[in-house]
DNA sequence: CCTGTCTGCCCC
DNA sequence: ATTCTGC
DNA sequence: GCAGAATGGGCAGACAGG
């Protein structure tokens, strides 16, 4: 980034570090550094602990001064899409991975420090400490005597005590956020735990995945419903990565992690901040979800698209009344080339008003209304029931409609005309079959009183 | 006190 | 989150 | 391959107005 390039020859005098090397190994001199200057940033993300050490003592010396520090957090590890199997064994060709299950909830750093003060952070270093004061508590049970002070990564996810199940993540958002008190926390959480970056004073972030993990799991108790090692399977058969992948999405996951075990398997995000792959039943082509709906409105771009249409508000068709219900808005997986061809071709559907058999919600009207002519293929990874879109209203809820979670736009289907889009009654098909999958691994439904004791 | 709307170095 | 694009 | 920049749903909190 700028902030690199702007410091990383800081401070002046050592330019002449560089002075009399040919320029290929002045490059590489010069990289190094950069390299040093962002690990040290990504380990220890604070402009005002970096910025001295570095005008004192140079790039060099960072290192020394600015390292992982339980109680600060550090950038994570991110993963890449993939599109199959194939692609997850063409980049591991003949090195060892794991797949892990890919939890539906929070990211969480969790800190211990040495006094036993326990700090937890998001995925953007975000203060998550006290919002989760029953993880605060819980990490001095699952911690192993040996356990000086550690950080770990995990996935925080909603968990019914009475079922024993993992709940959506729409749940886990209805938490309190902020100064919770244990006494009333209602939605219970389980941590899934799937790495150790620093323990007992050392940085563990150089050290293969094996390694932290063999760390991970020589430090920590798992305890059912509270602190649990991610699901894993070592195998490079495409049949058996299937079945699990499978496996995950029936046993209420996203999908896999797949993470190489010894091979540049460090925890390095200087060097590669999507180490890892990630792995979804929706990224498949032929597979997940995908809907063809109705284009009804249209909003202004913003920046790059300024002068274009940025995003479009959808809708199905409603074939009992007569109408179409807003569903979601589609901003993305278009061509910057598409998105200029539509929004010419669109001017010649605008509206006036929107016509009276529309259906939307009044908070959040398109810039334009248009009429309704195209049909859209749209991809998403889930549907949910929407406090503001109108699809399918009265069928799974009475009063409130179904969106898409993640809608991405796949195609144009000129073959369609609006009134055979994707229907209502469909949209409620693929909500209820979403909720049977999710029911193929719970127990009996809770009555009302044990849902309000747990 | 209620309700609607808007915001978030938000979460995904 | 997903996706596309310029480098 | 990477980083940056468009864009999605939806929640608790904060805020504004009645």
């Amino acid at each position: 980034c700028v902030w690199v390039c702007v410091w990383v020859v800081y401070p002046p005098v050592t330019l002449d570090a560089g002075k009399g090397l040919t320029s290929e190994a002045r490059k590489a001199w010069l990289e190094g550094r950069a390299l040093t200057l962002k690990q040290t940033y990504c380990e220890l993300p604070v402009f005002d602990a970096i910025i001295p050490v570095l005008l004192k003592e140079g790039i060099e010396n960072l290192p020394k001064h600015c390292h992982i520090t339980p109680g600060y957090p550090l950038k994570p590890m991110l993963a890449h899409p993939t599109k199959g199997i194939k692609e997850v064994l063409k980049r591991f060709d003949r090195t060892a991975f794991v797949c892990e299950y890919k939890y539906d909830g929070e990211r969480a750093q969790i800190h211990v420090l040495e006094s036993g003060d326990v700090h937890i952070f998001s995925r953007n270093q975000e203060n998550n400490t006290s919002k989760y004061p029953d993880i605060v508590a819980r990490m001095a049970e699952v911690t192993r005597s040996r356990v000086k002070s550690c950080i770990i990564d995990s996935e925080v996810v909603a968990w019914n005590r009475l079922t024993e199940k993992i709940q959506p993540f729409q749940v886990l958002t209805t938490r309190k956020r902020k100064d919770v008190d244990s006494s009333d926390i209602v939605v219970q959480v389980c941590i899934y735990a799937f790495d150790l970056l620093f323990l007992n004073g050392q940085s563990l972030v150089r050290e293969s995945y094996s390694q932290r993990r063999a760390r991970l799991r020589e430090c920590f108790r798992e305890v059912p419903g509270e602190f649990l090692l991610a699901q894993s399977l070592i195998t490079a058969n495409t049949e058996e990565i299937g079945d699990f992948l499978e496996l995950s999405i029936r046993d209420s996951c996203e999908g896999l992690m797949i993470k190489s075990l010894d091979v540049d398997s460090s925890y390095e995000i200087a060097k590669r901040s999507h180490n890892w792959l990630k792995l979804k039943k929706d990224y498949l082509a032929g597979v997940g979800d995908s809907l063809d709906l109705v284009v009804v409105g249209a909003y202004l771009g913003k920046g790059k698209r300024s002068g274009s249409y940025g995003g479009f508000l959808m809708a199905c068709y409603d074939l009992e009344n007569e109408e179409y219900q807003s569903i979601c808005k589609i901003g993305t997986g278009f061509k910057d080339e598409d998105l200029e061809k539509y929004t010419k071709h669109f001017q010649e559907h605008l509206l006036a008003s929107p016509r009276p058999y529309y259906r939307w919600e009044s908070s959040l009207p398109p810039d334009v209304w248009l009429d309704a002519s195209d049909v859209w293929e749209v991809k998403c990874a889930d549907l949910s029931i929407s406090p503001v879109y109108r699809a399918a209203t009265g069928l799974v809820d009475r009063e409130k409609g179904i969106s898409l979670r993640f809608p991405r736009f796949l195609r144009v289907r000129d073959d369609k005309k609006p009134e055979n889009a994707t229907t209502a009654s469909q949209i409620a098909d693929l909500y209820r079959k979403q909720q049977q999958i999710q029911n193929q691994t719970e127990g009996t439904e809770p009555t009302q009183e044990n849902e309000d004791f747990y």
